[in-house]
DNA sequence: GCGACAG
DNA sequence: ATCTTGTCGC
């Protein structure tokens, strides 16, 4: 599998993650009826992602689209956005609608430099971003509340949907927004609807076997 | 040194 | 996340 690259210095990403981490925005979402979710599955070393656009008015998916690419970095707590960031930018980039909000799979604020991989997405792509996490990243549960441990400020909700659900601002959004637009998507599942829908299409794709791929990583037909 | 640790 | 057998339910 892939290993942390040579050039790689943990210094250097913690400092943009929390330069990054400065430029999150917690406002009211406002009206929302399309929510897009972004999801990657995985087989062996590469990354399967998908992004799905649900009507919230309507009850269908609108659109999705999908990016294959090659796993350039591992899984590393802490430092998910640099193994998965990308291909979910590119999914996101393709899918052929407009939306209110993207959900990730994985933490927002919810991270010890504030910058989980939702948070990390919706400042780099200027959209309103909400994390939700099916474990506890970083934080201490008080109530139906996510308490940063050194400095006591909110970073985040439990939300009760099949299971426990650990939401968190991404980005353009307030936490009482974020934890309200998932309690209102919850399914029978674990995940909220559009979540749900990304996975499924991620996991799809993982039919696909590619054959070329440009100098980033991404496939092509 | 020990425990925790998104996907 | 992925791996992996049997088991429960529609």
């Amino acid at each position: 599998m892939s290993s942390v690259p040579e050039s790689f210095r943990l210094e250097e990403a913690r400092a943009v993650q929390r330069r990054l981490a400065q430029r999150v925005v917690e406002r009211p979402l406002g009206e929302v009826d399309v929510v897009a979710a972004v999801d990657v599955a995985y087989e062996g070393d590469l990354a399967f992602s998908a992004a799905v656009a649900y009507s919230m008015r309507e009850g269908r998916v609108l659109a999705a689209a999908r990016s294959i690419n090659k796993a350039l970095f591992p899984y590393v707590p802490t430092l998910l956005s640099f193994r998965e960031l990308m291909p979910m930018v590119r999914a996101l980039l393709k899918l052929p609608a407009k939306y209110d909000v993207v959900m990730v799979d994985g933490q927002g604020k919810a991270h010890p430099y504030r910058l989980g991989i939702a948070s990390h997405l919706g400042v780099v792509l200027d959209v309103a971003s909400i994390g939700v996490a099916k474990s506890k990243l970083y934080g201490e549960v008080v109530g139906d509340k996510l308490i940063d441990p050194k400095d006591g400020e909110v970073i985040g909700a439990v939300v009760r949907c099949k299971k426990p659900l650990y939401v968190s601002v991404g980005h353009k959004a307030t936490l009482e927004d974020a934890a309200s637009l998932v309690k209102s998507l919850c399914t029978d599942s674990a995940m909220p609807l559009p979540i749900l829908l990304a996975h499924n299409e991620a996991n799809r794709a993982k039919r696909i076997k590619p054959k070329a791929f440009d100098k980033w990583g991404e496939a092509y037909e």
